[in-house]
RNA sequence: GUCCCGUUAGCUCAGCCGGUAGAGCAUUUCACUUUUAAUGAAGGGGUCGAUGGUUCGAAUCCAUCACGGGACACCA
């Protein structure tokens, strides 16, 4: 790469001549010994006192400038650091001969990193300031930052560059925060609970656990693929085999499909799996977390999220068959027949694929009228069999799983159930899958036998759960592309000649 | 994968019935010792996403491609 851009030319020019004159443009230390945001809080006071001002106080404080304005013999900045933005004053008079002129005036700048020294006082205008006597360039930016009013829009720099979204924008910062917040608390509320925190294979030999496509790489010294994991699920069911009975992993996911507002190619999921619990627990212990969440995080239970508010003091469920009719407004006679859902899918001029089952019919009908109704947080219960390949059957109803997915603004947040247990039953499902594979899907799970030998020895009844983290950190953050809570989000290269074009 | 929109100075954006590029901020020079997107004056800065076509002439019209955004499809 080059820097031959007239703006980058100058500033080096500007960290050469800093140089020149014997002073390090790229410090290695800094002296600070307190952040903006203390210097705010400790210097409140000085508001009620008569001369506003109190120069027995002495603080050094880095920050990047921000703001730059300059009036002849003094001038006044901005600097920020992460706590906070910071007024400096800073006067010829009160820095040591010609350094006003020859050294901050002319190569000092905005994007700069300094460090200042000197007391607190307020602003003719009201501003609690700092009153520089003393200043050090920490680092020399030798590119200009975006303009500084508007910051930088373009959602495809904010992307590729979020270094620059997260200098010129504070509210992407605090996205960030919450979304580590939230890891955090989640990981608390989970081992508070007596669970432990497990981490499980990334790569797998057999990609197991959902229906998905999944990344290959390949292992050189084996000579063999690997199939970077699309869900720890197996693999943490082993470990309920293996004694453990309470475990949860909080990582990456991996699927290898579209991308757009709702799905990046890596997300960031917990899964967690609980002996001697049903899925009833879950309902429970899922209402437990988010009022723990919610609790933790300071904030007000009713969340605007666009358009509308979810209201989180509102949980609510509901079987997914009866929600059909009662939130999709299906006809009752319908939801249960699949000639008459076939004929109703017509109807509307959606596309019915007749190959379908009765259970997969029955998710259409959902995902086509139910799921984007679903605004405050609803459980919905019951799931048919085929499409819930890895759920326990309802003892009473046997063509049902013991299952829910939570919904949250009409998008699923986490999905759980009682774990199927029964070795023989767990094998028919996935040779059902095998023949759907066989048969042009091409995301039916794979057969691992390695899994059903575990289960051979006896799982512990058990009820399991994941919730996506950045479906629910965009919720609590009224965020409404996964772009916007992940701190580097997936992008097209764009040289299309730095990656390989095998055609 | 389909459709729609976008891509112009470091940043934010105008310009688009075709006549060879503009503003604000930033930058450079000058003035200015309490400003709040400081102010005033003067200057510099562009392969108008890429390639091809139409035309005497293309930022502007057409085609293809790339990247981004949105919707749909796919996908839990």
């Amino acid at each position: 790469m080059t820097f031959d851009n007239q703006y980058v030319v100058q500033r080096i020019d500007k960290a050469n001549a800093l140089r020149a004159a014997g002073i390090d443009p790229y410090a290695n230390h800094s002296q600070r010994n307190t952040t903006i945001q203390k210097f705010h809080n400790v210097n409140s006071d000085l508001f009620n006192l008569e001369d506003k001002r109190d120069e027995h106080r002495h603080y050094t404080i880095a920050g990047r400038i921000m703001l730059y304005r300059l009036m002849g013999k003094a001038s006044f900045l901005k600097i920020e650091d992460e706590s906070g933005m910071l007024q400096i004053y800073v006067a010829r008079d009160n820095l040591p001969e010609n350094f006003y002129n020859d050294v901050f005036k002319k190569l000092i700048e905005v994007g700069d990193i300094i460090e200042v020294s000197g007391y607190p006082f307020v602003t003719q205008q009201g501003e609690l300031s700092l009153h520089v006597d003393t200043l050090k360039i920490l680092t020399k930016a030798i590119s200009p930052l975006p303009e500084k009013f508007h910051g930088i829009q373009d959602k495809e720099l904010r992307y590729r560059q979020r270094y620059l979204d997260l200098i010129m924008n504070s509210q992407v910062r605090k996205t960030f925060q919450i979304r580590s917040q939230v890891i955090s608390l989640t990981r608390r509320f989970f081992e508070d609970k007596g669970f432990l925190e497990v981490e499980t294979p990334m790569m797998h030999p057999i990609a197991g656990g959902a229906n998905a496509k999944p990344f290959v790489t390949h292992h050189n010294a084996l000579g063999i693929d690997r199939f970077l994991r699309i869900a720890p699920e197996l693999y943490l069911k082993r470990l309920i085999v293996g004694g453990f009975e309470a475990v949860f992993e909080i990582n990456r996911n991996f699927r290898n499909e579209g991308m757009d507002a709702t799905h990046n190619p890596e997300f960031t999921s917990i899964e967690f799996y609980w002996a001697f619990k049903t899925y009833k627990d879950l309902i429970i212990l899922t209402k437990e977390y988010f009022e723990y969440l919610f609790d933790h995080l300071n904030l007000p239970k009713r969340l605007p999220h666009g358009d509308i508010e979810i209201d989180f003091d509102c949980f609510t469920e509901i079987e997914l068959i009866e929600s059909l009719t009662v939130i999709g407004g299906v006809p009752a006679d319908v939801v249960n027949n699949k000639e008459k859902i076939l004929d109703y899918l017509r109807a509307q001029k959606l596309e019915a694929k007749v190959t379908l089952n009765l259970g997969q019919l029955q998710g259409e009908l959902f995902d086509e009228f139910v799921e984007a109704k679903l605004i405050n947080p609803t459980f919905i219960t019951h799931y048919p069999v085929e499409i819930s390949p890895l759920a326990r059957r309802n003892d009473a109803r046997p063509e049902l799983t013991d299952r829910f997915e939570l919904f949250i603004a009409g998008r699923e947040i986490a999905n759980a159930f009682s774990e199927l247990n029964d070795p023989l039953d767990q094998l028919e499902r996935f040779e059902g899958q095998m023949a759907a594979k066989d048969s042009g899907d091409d995301e039916a799970h794979e057969m691992d036998e390695d899994f059903v030998t575990a289960l051979s020895y006896g799982m512990a009844p058990t009820a399991g759960q994941g919730i996506g983290i950045d479906r629910l950190v965009m919720m609590l953050t009224n965020q409404h592309s996964i772009r916007d809570v992940l701190l580097f989000p997936a992008m097209k290269p764009l040289n299309p000649n730095q990656q390989g074009e095998e055609e």
